[in-house]
DNA sequence: CGAATCCTTGAACACCTTCAACAGGGGTGG
DNA sequence: CCACCCCTGTTGAAGGTGTTCAAGGATTCG
């Protein structure tokens, strides 16, 4: 909202603008205008921070806006019949979560945050009524959905493939491509999920992820060190994956 | 378009209106008035019907149109680095194929007719021109998109279960919730898709597939004659499924 | 510092896959 | 119209891979 570009460091209470935030791009890249973005900003609401397993919504939860990942991690997930969970996805930073509440009024998922983890909040009548009067945001948000769902039906190949090697070579992949779209290394982050979740994700057991891990460190891909991961021979994990070279696995709008 | 509504049998060459296309309400629901849907009618193209196995797009065929199935099936997969193909899903008549391209520019997978299916084509960029002056046909492309992702997500929920059972189950629920919603039996229906595509699909062997239809059989729960298939115990199948009870599993704009 | 959670490793078992062979149908060409 | 053939579907046995059950070690957080 400020013409003048403020320093990137957020002075606590006092919000930075879109077009200051290094991730606005992500969010909704192309073909919005300096002017419309002012728009956008204006309905864009930043929240506190949500700390380690906070909950930014739950199932049921009436659908009032969508989010998008600042810092930090969100894990989306739903409660199954025997008690237990089913992990949907993880969403890194630049990431939008709630896009399957859209058609819904209520959010079919709950969200919470894997680590401390701060979103913003965009309330969604808000923003459909702005689309209104701007095309290009129309648009952009088709084609942001669009790609969620491109992304999720890479995911469900990658998937359905039945080895666990496969399996957790794809979800690496994933994060590893998503990262560097965001200027972070490709070769090594941080995991901020738990192993279990990872499972849950992969329609594997705890064990036999560990089991693959250990294996890929032995065979050289991997450089495992609890949550911090080194990719070391990223062609061989590629092929795992059954990522094709160019292929940038429908880089992801939302979820591992 | 006509003031008239025609008979539902179309005449070769004359294509029928939107408004008498008994599965417009699935395509684009709520919100968009008769006037809309004439302008909306005006830009849908008939297309000759497709034989079995002929293709209505293939991988990287430019993007110019979504799709709706009238009657038949289409199957969508991409083919994989080693030459075999994965089976995305499964579209009955009055869901929407290829929503996934909307964000590429080009078909990141591609569909072929199971049966003799007919679709209509709606050309994307007039479409989205047409939603910047309807705003009832922006929210619900949204929203059907929306569905799609919500959808998606209760697949890959489903298809991580690691049983052979449950992930059958689990697409012979959606198969039979998607008929109901359209006015067929739920309990009785006809498979169009072979054993292939379904273990495809599921990740799964054939032999597999085969197998879990005949222990199911034997217990009680199907009654499987090739491909037409006869639910006898609901109750079960959803069970085994992880269907809640009034859960519609994001009754699908789209597939399996 | 203690407790709880998460991660890791080992061994037995269950399930699914693979390989192989055969039956049934549908489509094609004669 | 029929016969053949190929493809799809089905069934049987052996082997592999992941799960389950169990227990010990490492971190984190109160």
């Amino acid at each position: 909202m400020n013409s003048e570009p403020p320093s990137t460091a957020s002075v606590p209470g006092i919000p930075i603008a879109c077009k200051d935030c290094n991730i606005y791009q992500l969010c909704l890249p192309l073909g919005v205008g300096e002017a419309d973005l002012n728009l956008l900003d204006r309905i864009i609401k930043r929240r506190r921070p949500l700390r380690r397993r906070e909950h930014l919504f739950r199932v049921g939860d009436p659908f009032q806006a969508i989010y998008a990942v600042r810092a930090g991690t969100i894990k989306t997930y739903t409660p199954t019949m025997d008690g237990n969970e089913q992990v949907i996805g993880f969403h890194l930073p630049g990431e939008l979560v709630g896009l399957d509440a859209i058609s819904s009024s209520v959010h079919p998922c709950a969200a919470r945050a894997l680590e401390t983890t701060s979103v913003c909040e965009i309330p969604f009548d808000r923003l459909e009524s702005l689309a209104v009067h701007v095309p290009a945001l129309q648009r952009q948000m088709l084609r942001v959905l669009s790609k969620e769902i491109q992304h999720d039906h890479t995911l469900l190949m990658q998937i359905s493939k039945k080895a666990a090697e496969e399996r957790l070579a794809a979800l690496l992949m994933s994060l590893s491509l998503r990262f560097q779209a965001r200027g972070f290394s490709a070769a090594e982050f941080h995991l901020s999920m738990s192993r279990n979740d990872m499972a849950n994700y992969l329609g594997l057991a705890v064990e036999t992820v560990c089991r693959v891990f250990g294996r890929m460190q032995d065979e050289g891909i991997l450089d495992v060190r609890r949550k911090h991961i080194a990719i070391k021979d990223m062609a061989r994990l590629r092929k795992l994956a059954g990522t094709p070279e160019g292929d940038l696995g429908g880089i992801p709008v939302r979820a591992a």
